[in-house]
DNA sequence: TGAAATGTTGGGGCG
DNA sequence: ACGCCCCAACATTTC
């Protein structure tokens, strides 16, 4: 009895639904990975460092457990049928994805392998709860974000996580090497200044010191980039490196533990429920990624100025909160989430740049990029999304800057050009009567800007 | 998970 | 003592 357990976004071996019940089922498990390209949104750049990385120390951790993994390149459809032949796979066990468009091909796979024989069983534990489970009073879905999080903190039951199964493997496989996907950048490397260590070690790692340090603090510090106050879960939960549930468990014991963390931890679990939310709006609007949530926003003519779009990939718009954040993203593979909202507003509420745009270079520099929340995300900024922030609400960058990082230290750590500009001037260089080099003057004036979208997104109501 | 514009209040300076 | 004005400080409204 031969059981092939396709790994994706799930690259872990504990609390694994999957490949515990593969393990239970059959003494002779074959782990497959299959770098497949072909679906319309295919891994980003920064993703792809993750993942080399990720599938590095998966094979190290089987390899102790005497398994060897089998990885292959191509589209998944071919290369699993391939696999099933050659070596007479009996059942095919795999955790179900939320993304649209392989959830539908995962559909199909599974018609398909069941009809010749194999038993294919999909579980899931991508989520908290699978987003057909939870309907409002009417039976429609949730459009609204806090009775969405009122109805998944009354339903979820998280479990104590699965232990690592015993896994054996009988079969010889002979697997590609991942060196030859191109998976890591090569000129220039910009991945050098990178300081993530992926993979499920520092997975468990990352929450063990969450829980212990800044979690008690998180309801206050959460917002601070110059501070370390957030989980840093993001990149390990998006690859499966660690389950939600099992982040969720843990974060509900230490508040038992400990009941005067329990505000901060009760604002921490609602991040994780807006993860959950967009994998719920995802589910119901398999569009989200493209096209706007609420049609009004179909008439908006965003503004295609390729300088401007080129300065704030760069980190160059003479903003420095914006500009910190953009080039923490570019050299980090990161970026604060307060930060992020500030740098989305200005693309697309100052620049009035479609975010689309800011979708796509996210996409692409982000190591947690993850289609529903990103999608999620750019659309809640842009006022286009579901329980979206109103057109009106435009972020000034000097405001949020003096609010949320008030010495300057995050803006000094990513702009040297600015390590001596006093406090005074940190957030807005332009008012300096020191003549700074090396830093570009604003690239817009916000206040006029701000007047400029107003106007335009009054039009589109 | 805003910010700006506008309105209101109340203490203090001053004639 | 009183009215008047100024203007923070705070509150409310508007975008």
């Amino acid at each position: 009895m031969t059981t092939l357990l396709w790994f994706r976004n799930d690259l872990r071996l504990s609390d694994n639904s999957a490949l515990t019940a593969a393990c239970q089922a059959s003494d002779d498990v074959i782990p497959v990975f299959i770098f497949d390209e072909s679906p319309k949104r295919s891994y980003g750049a920064a993703q792809r460092w993750w993942l080399y990385h990720s599938l590095k120390s998966l094979d190290a951790s089987l390899r102790k457990k005497r398994v060897n993994i089998l990885f292959c390149k191509g589209k998944a459809e071919q290369k699993l049928q391939e696999i099933i032949k050659k070596y007479k796979v009996n059942n095919l066990y795999f955790n179900r994805s939320f993304e649209p468009d392989l959830n539908q091909r995962d559909q199909s796979i599974t018609k398909r392998f069941s009809k010749l024989g194999v038993e294919v069983k999909q579980f899931s534990d991508y989520l908290l709860i699978d987003p057909d489970k939870i309907k409002n009073k009417s039976g429609e879905y949730f459009k609204v974000y806090t009775p969405y999080s009122r109805a998944i903190f009354s339903s979820v039951e998280a479990r104590k996580p699965l232990p690592i199964p015993k896994i054996s493997q009988k079969t010889k496989v002979i697997t590609e090497e991942i060196e030859a996907w191109g998976l890591l950048p090569t000129k220039p490397d910009w991945s050098v200044n990178f300081e993530w260590q992926p993979g499920e070690t520092h997975a468990q790692n990352t929450l063990v010191n969450f829980l212990e340090s800044d979690l008690k603090s998180y309801k206050d510090d959460r917002d601070r980039p110059d501070f370390s106050g957030t989980s840093r879960l993001s990149p390990y939960l998006h690859f499966g490196e660690i389950s939600i549930n099992h982040v969720w468990y843990a974060v509900l014991q230490e508040k038992y533990r400990n009941p005067s963390i329990e505000a901060s931890a009760e604002v921490y679990l609602k991040q994780l429920v807006w993860r959950e939310f967009s994998y719920y709006l995802l589910h119901y609007f398999p569009l989200l990624p493209y096209k706007n949530y609420r049609s009004a926003f179909d008439r908006f003519s965003w503004e295609s100025n390729q300088a401007c779009l080129a300065a704030w990939k760069s980190g160059e718009t003479g903003f420095p909160i914006v500009d910190a954040g953009m080039r923490e993203l570019w050299q980090s593979g990161y970026m604060h989430n307060r930060v992020r909202m500030i740098v989305a507003s200005f693309l697309t509420k100052d620049l009035l740049i479609d975010w689309r745009e800011g979708e796509s270079w996210f996409w692409d520099t982000l190591v947690d990029a993850d289609l529903a929340n990103n999608a999620a995300g750019w659309q809640w900024v842009a006022g286009s999304g579901a329980d979206a922030a109103p057109y009106f609400r435009i972020f000034n960058p000097f405001l949020q800057s003096k609010k949320f990082d008030p010495d300057g230290v995050y803006i000094r750590r990513w702009l040297p050009e600015l390590k001596d500009m006093p406090n005074k001037y940190i957030h807005n260089p332009a008012e300096s009567p020191i003549d700074v080099v090396g830093y570009p003057k604003p690239i817009i004036d916000h206040g006029v800007a701000r007047k400029k979208a107003l106007a335009l997104y009054k039009g589109i109501k």
